[in-house]
Order: structure tokens, then C-alpha cells, then sequence
DNA sequence: CCGTATCCGGGGGGATACTG
DNA sequence: CAGTATCCCCCCGGATACGG
């Protein structure tokens, strides 16, 4: 945080004397998404070195924005949570990323997509009241990522929720997703849809037919994907 | 502007790129409220070195948030214009803001506030309908700042707006007010009010009775001063 | 799992001077 | 008025290694 302030007594300068240094509007993002353990965060932040994320933790205590609690049972774990005050600080993160998904061309981003955030955005919207009341296993393949980061199986419990795995959870799968990881952002993003990559053959789905169909349903989107681009892209 | 991108497909990451540079946020606010001038815009940011400013311009037109155009009649004036992502841009600035105004306490920055950068803040807002149909000269003192930027004239013509002044514009002194600065910016901010101030001696006005009695409805306020502070001050 | 400590290079950006 | 040009320090933040 840079003492050499901007030294205004306006209310935007003042927040972006916190919000103005590297990864703090990511970070804060990664938190109203709902993570709160240290390597929760880091999932959400995966090129932030930890050396940062803690120095950027503490600021955002200091600032009040987040509160450092430790877990019960266990005094060496802890959580960061919003306080009221970084709560009130959605406001702020979805309007910079409505403008985002509005007014920035996504092509140049879409080519270096991370499978392993990507898969973790999606697993926090899986809609699991949209799946059948059972155990359900999908296993994600992209075609073309480095082999250890390519297969992914998403796991929904009725009782434990949604869980994501790198390493094959040996369950039935119900469902194969195939396609590539730049056909599987652009919809997540609302930029394109389940649908048409079916019918580009993008996208292939093969197994259990009723988990098929309702794809578009259990697969919740990233929060901004409502939002309509305003600028055409570039290719 | 960091190539060291957080490479991240959300739309907040994307975003941020562009907002997280130092200076940046504040450019944009002074460009919402409607600077297109680079002296103008200087005034709006007196920190800033002209070489960031100038360089923080062209990455905003890079990014297609401004554009520049020539002034006709004079190819070496510019004027630099939001674009419609650019106006878009202020539902950003707001949230900013509004946060900012709720959540962070203020005491420490209204001490070192900028009688130069209040001014120019404040000429904006004037609201001249408020005021008589003619020319209202109103001279403000600082009892507490330098000689040299102590003393400024606000001068609102129906017909040329409101001017602000340095040096004594020479005209009839229709209100004298004489306060501190960190009053008159309490005031501005909205965490006082012209009639507090002056039951507490510490704003004293002088002059036209018709202007001094209606101050509070021609000095237009901070934009951000409707929004309640939800955090007690320090002191 | 949850961080801290330390090193170190690159460049962001402040200061100053100068031009058309 | 509207910027460029240049210097150069400092510190941000990336990398790596290590402790509880």
C-alpha cells in the first residue's frame, strides 16, 4: 500500500488508495465469491504468490475490510471473513465487472485460460437443485490442455455439495463432457452457449441422457454472464 | 500498465488491469465529472506529474475509454472526450465512491486537504440557479492555509457560468465567507452542514444577506455527500 | 495446511527541465 | 497552453526457501 497517497479528500481516491495496488480488486472479488481459507483464496488467485496474498490479507484487515478469525478446535487454522464494510464492497466488484464483461474484448483472454480456475468458478455455480437427487459424477475433458491438467470430475452430493477433483474419484461417471477450454469459458461466460457448441460439435456430451439435457441448467454461469457485450469482437 | 497481467478471464480481473494502475481510478473520476481539458484534468489530479497524466491519457485511448480530439481551429488543442464505454465507466466510479463514503474514515485526509483541489471541486457544483439572476461574486477565506492560496473568488455569471479565481477578479463582493479548510470541506463532503458551521463560529459569513441565507442551496455538494457514513470517526 | 522470511530485479512513477 | 524527454530512486511484487 502506497503511503505516497493520492492526498484528496475525495471518496473515490480515498477507496483507490486500497483498491489501486496489484491484485487487491481480485482478491476482494475472490472473497464476496465466498472463499474464506487461505488456499480457498489461492485457487481463486493462482498466480498471486503466497508471500502477497498474506501481505494483501493483512492490508485488507487493517483496512477493515476483512475480519482473520481462527477456527475452532484448531488455533493455527483460520478464515478470513467480509465484515459489514467488505460486504458492502460487491457493489463495487460488480460494477467493475458488468463494465468488464460489457466493454472488454475477450478474444486475447479466452486463448490463455486457466482449466484449473475455470473449473473452480464453475463448480461454486453448479446448480445442484437442477440435477437428480442422487450422487452425480461428471467427468470434464479438454482436448487441449497439457495432459495433467486436462481431465476434471465434478462431484455433487445432495448431502456434501459440489466437489471438485484433479484426481479421478473412482466413482460411475454419469456424464462426459469433451470439448476444448476456450469453447468451455465462453460459456461460462454467457458468450456462448451449450446449444450452439453442440450443434458447432465443440462440445460433446455422452452418458446419462437426462444430465445431458439439463446442462444448461445445473452449469450456473459466472455472475456477469447476463450481461451483453457492447463492443463487437475482435475476430 | 502492468503486461504482467493477472491472466484471468473474469470480467473483474479483466477490469482491474486497467483500474488497478496508480492514478488511474482518479483520472477516470475527473473525467466523469467532466474535465476534457489537460489542464483541466491537472487540476483535477495536482499530484500527478504531466508526464503520467499524459501517459495515463493514452493508455485510457488505447483502451478505448477516451478519445482525443482536436479543437477545430486549433490542431495543437486537444480535448479528451469519454467514449460510450468510458461514460459507462461512472456507474464504477460511483460505487467507488459511494463505498468510500460510507466506509472510510475521513478524519486523517480532511487534514491535509487541498484548498486548490476543493475549489475546483466546488466551482463545479455551484448551483447557480440558487442564486440571483446576475453577476454574484463570492470571496472565500482560509484562515488556516498558506497566503498564497488563502484566498479565491467564486464568480457566477448567468451568463459565462461560474468562474474561479486566484488573484482578485476586481468586481464587487457580494458574500465574504471566512472558515478553515477543514470545515469548508467537512461541509462539501456532506459530515456538516452550512448551519452547524455557523452556530459553531466556525464559518462566518458576511455580506448580501440574500446570498449568505441561501449558501446551503447554492453550494452544490460532493456528489457522494448523500451517502451516510456507516462508521463512526476516529476522533 | 497455513503461512513467514528473505532476496532481488525491473519498472512504475516522481521530479525536473525543456519545447512548440 | 499542452505536452515530451530524461534521470533515477525506491519499492512492488515474483521466486524461492523455510517454519509452525
Amino acid at each position: 500500500m502506497p503511503e505516497a497517497t493520492y492526498n484528496q479528500f475525495c471518496p473515490v481516491a480515498m477507496a483507490a488508495e486500497i483498491l489501486g495496488s496489484r491484485w487487491t480488486i481480485v482478491l476482494i472479488r475472490e472473497l464476496c465469491a465466498g472463499s474464506t481459507r487461505f488456499n480457498d483464496l489461492r485457487r481463486g488467485v493462482p498466480r498471486m504468490s503466497t508471500a502477497l496474498l498474506s501481505k494483501r490479507l493483512r492490508e485488507l484487515e487493517a483496512h477493515g475490510i476483512i475480519e482473520r478469525r481462527s477456527v475452532e478446535g484448531n488455533s493455527s487454522q483460520h478464515e478470513y471473513h467480509l465484515t459489514a464494510a467488505g460486504k458492502d464492497m460487491t457493489d463495487v466488484i460488480m460494477a467493475i465487472g458488468i463494465w468488464g464483461q460489457r466493454w472488454i474484448d475477450t478474444e486475447l483472454h479466452l486463448d490463455n485460460s486457466d482449466p484449473a480456475l475455470l473449473m473452480w468458478d464453475m463448480r461454486r455455480s453448479i446448480n445442484q437443485g437442477a440435477l437428480p437427487l442422487r450422487r452425480v459424477n461428471v467427468q470434464f475433458n479438454f482436448n487441449d490442455v497439457a495432459r495433467n491438467e486436462a481431465c476434471w470430475w465434478v462431484v455433487s452430493d445432495p448431502e456434501h455439495g459440489v466437489d471438485l477433483c484433479l484426481k479421478d474419484p473412482g466413482f460411475f461417471v454419469d456424464l462426459y463432457v469433451e470439448t476444448d477450454i476456450k469453447t468451455m469459458t465462453a460459456i461460462w461466460m454467457g458468450l456462448a452457449s451449450v446449444t450452439s457448441a453442440l450443434s458447432n460439435d465443440k462440445l460433446l456430451l455422452s452418458g446419462d441422457t437426462d444430465v445431458a439435457n439439463g446442462m444448461h441448467d445445473w452449469l450456473g454461469l459466472s455472475l456477469f454472464a447476463p450481461y451483453e457485450k457492447q463492443v463487437a469482437p475482435s475476430d
